[in-house]
DNA sequence: TTATCAATTTCAGAAGAATTGAAGTGGGCG
DNA sequence: CGCCCACTTCAATTCTTCTGAAATTGATAA
C-alpha cells in the first residue's frame, strides 16, 4: 500500500536532487530514504530517477512529482481546515437572542470573541424568548440567549444573569418624587401599559394590576414612545431600557422578586459545534461580568 | 502526524455507523479501529462522534467525513494514474519515422500496440532519416525509425530490418526484358533520377552513375510520377515502393550490398518513458517479422 | 431501579514496519 | 587507474500498530 509519507520523501528527494540532503530535510538517515524510495518504485511499478544519483527524474518520476506535490498540498490543507474547525478558528455561529441582550450586551462580547477568530462567520437574530427557544430547538440557531422558560422541551437553560424589572414613566410623573422604591400598591391609580417582558412577573399584586391594563405593546421603542407621550407607565427589565431615554424615568421596584433570569438556551443531546462550544464558554464567563458592570453603573 | 490511513478508517466507521462492521470492512479488529479513532480525535483536537456508539457525527465529524472522503478519492486516483503510467497504459508516444515505414509498417503495428493501451496518445511524424534523428535528439520524438547513420551524436541506432534497393522504371522499358538482376553496368545508357534514399548507396559504380544524374526528386510520389512519365529511372528501397504502382516495374539489383539498414533511433542517456519503452520492445519484436512477410510476398 | 447484553474501550503482549549504523557497491573525477 | 562520494544493502533495533482478553459503558428490558 502506497503511503502519503512515501510521496513526501520522494518529493523531497526530487527537490533536493540527492538523498543525503533530503534525508536531513525529513530528519531520517540516507538509508531510510533510499529504502523508502525503492519500496515506492516497487509499488508504483517503475523507476523514478534516471540513475541512482537522484538528480534527474524519469518521465514517471516527473509525473509522480507533480501528482505527489498536489496530493501533499491538498492533504495538508485539509488537515489544517479540520484542525482550525476543531479549534473553533473557523466555522459558523448562529445566535438567537432577545433584543435587550442583542443590543446592550452582545456587541462588545462578539467583538472580543471574534478578535481571536477573524474567520468565524456569525449570524445574529434578535427575537423574543419563545422564538429563541424555537430556533434553537429546530437547529436554526446554534445557541440562544433568552429569559428562562418553565417548559423544558428539547432545550436546556443555563442562567447568565438576573435582571430586575423597573418602572418606566414620564420624568415629571408623581412617582418620581417618591423617595423610596415603588411598591405595587403605589400603582393602583396608574394606567399600566403591558408588554411582552412584564407578563413574566409572577407577583399576585402585579398580576392584578396587569389584568386591568388595556394596552399591550411588544416593541420596546414604541413602548417608550407611549410612555413618553403620557399614555401610561410600564414595567420593563432594566437592561431593556439601558442607556436612558430622554423625558422618561426608570424607577426601582420594591418587589425584589420582580426580575427575569436571562441565560443560554442550547439544544439538549446535540453537541455544539466547536465554535458554538467556544462561544458558550466565552459567554458564560464574560456576559455576567459585563452585565454586572452595566447595571451597576 | 495524521495519516491518510486513519482517515480511511474514520470514513469507514462513519459510513458503517458502528465500529464492528467497519472493523470487518477494513480487515482489523474493533479494538484497532477504536484506537485509531481515538488517536485521530486527539490529533485533530475534538470529538468526531456524538457518543461512543458511532452512529452520529459531530459537526467536526461531518466536516472530516467530507474532507476525508475527498482526500481518499483523490489520493487513490493519483496512485492509479501513476501506476497506469508506469505500466504504459497511459501516456503519450511521439514517433518519428521515415515515410516508407510509416506507410507500410506502422499502421498494423500501432494498431496492435494500441489494442491493449486504448488510452495512450500517439503522434506520428513522417519525415526523412536526418530529421528523424534530429527530432529524437531534441526530444520532440520519443523514438524514431530511420535508416542507419554513421555519425553517432546523441542518438543510438538499433537495427530492425534491412531493405534492398530496387530499380524502378517504366514497365515497358528494355531492362524489364532482362532475365536476370540488373547490374550497375546495365544502367550506363539510362537516365537516372536521384532521390534522398538512393544517395546512401556506397557502391563506387553507382556513385559514378549518380554523379551524372541531373535530376533529384525527394518526394516518392513525385518520383514515381517522373518515372512513369518516362523521364528516367530511379533506385529505391523495396519497402518504399511496396504495393506496386501501375505502369512501373521494380527490378532486382545484382549488387547485394545495395541495401539500407532500417532501425530504431533513440536518445542516448535519456531513459524512455514507460510507453516508449513498451513500444520499443513491441517494435523490436514485431516489425522484423512483419517486414519479412511483406518483402517476401 | 436493576439486570442483561452488546458495543466499545483499555491494556499488555505480539507482530510488523520503519529506522539506524556499518559495510558494501559503483560511477565519476582527478 | 584509483580514489572518493553517493547510494544501497544488511542485520539489529526501535517504534508503531495490531490483537485478544478483560473491563467498562450504555441501551434495553424486567
Amino acid at each position: 500500500m502506497i503511503k502519503l509519507e512515501a510521496l513526501r520523501v520522494f518529493v523531497t528527494v526530487a527537490e533536493s536532487g540527492n538523498i543525503k540532503d533530503a534525508a536531513d530535510a525529513v530528519g531520517r538517515t540516507a538509508s531510510a530514504v533510499s529504502m523508502t524510495l525503492k519500496q515506492l518504485e516497487d509499488e508504483i511499478g517503475g523507476p523514478l530517477f534516471q540513475t541512482d544519483r537522484k538528480n534527474s527524474l524519469t518521465a514517471l518520476g516527473n509525473l509522480m512529482l507533480d501528482l505527489g506535490r498536489e496530493q501533499i498540498r491538498s492533504f495538508d490543507k485539509s488537515v489544517s481546515i479540520m484542525r482550525a474547525f476543531a479549534h473553533s478558528r473557523i466555522g459558523s455561529l448562529s445566535i438567537a437572542s432577545v433584543p435587550s441582550v442583542a443590543t446592550n450586551v452582545l456587541p462588545p462580547i462578539l467583538q472580543r470573541f471574534l478578535e481571536t477568530r477573524p474567520q468565524v462567520q456569525v449570524e445574529l437574530f434578535d427575537i423574543d424568548s419563545a422564538q429563541v427557544r424555537r430556533m434553537v430547538e429546530s437547529g436554526v440557531a446554534d445557541i440562544g440567549i433568552a429569559g428562562e422558560s418553565r417548559a423544558g422541551g428539547g432545550v436546556e437553560f443555563t442562567p447568565l444573569f438576573s435582571d430586575r424589572f423597573k418602572l418606566l414613566c414620564k420624568d415629571n410623573h408623581d412617582l418620581c418624587r417618591l423617595d423610596r422604591p415603588v411598591a405595587w400598591s403605589d400603582l393602583n391609580a396608574a394606567t399600566l401599559i403591558r408588554n411582552g417582558a412584564s407578563d413574566r412577573i409572577e407577583a399576585e399584586d402585579y398580576r392584578q394590576l396587569s389584568a386591568r391594563s388595556l394596552i399591550t405593546v411588544y416593541n420596546v421603542t414604541s413602548l417608550v414612545a407611549m410612555v413618553k407621550a403620557g399614555l401610561g407607565l410600564t414595567i420593563l427589565p432594566s437592561l431593556t431600557m439601558h442607556g436612558a431615554h430622554e423625558g422618561v424615568a426608570a424607577l426601582d421596584l420594591a418587589d425584589a422578586s420582580a426580575s427575569r433570569q436571562v441565560g443560554l438556551v442550547e439544544r439538549r443531546d446535540v453537541p455544539p459545534s466547536p465554535v458554538a462550544a467556544a462561544f458558550r464558554a466565552f459567554a458564560l464567563k464574560e456576559i455576567p461580568a459585563l452585565v454586572a458592570g452595566q447595571l451597576g453603573s
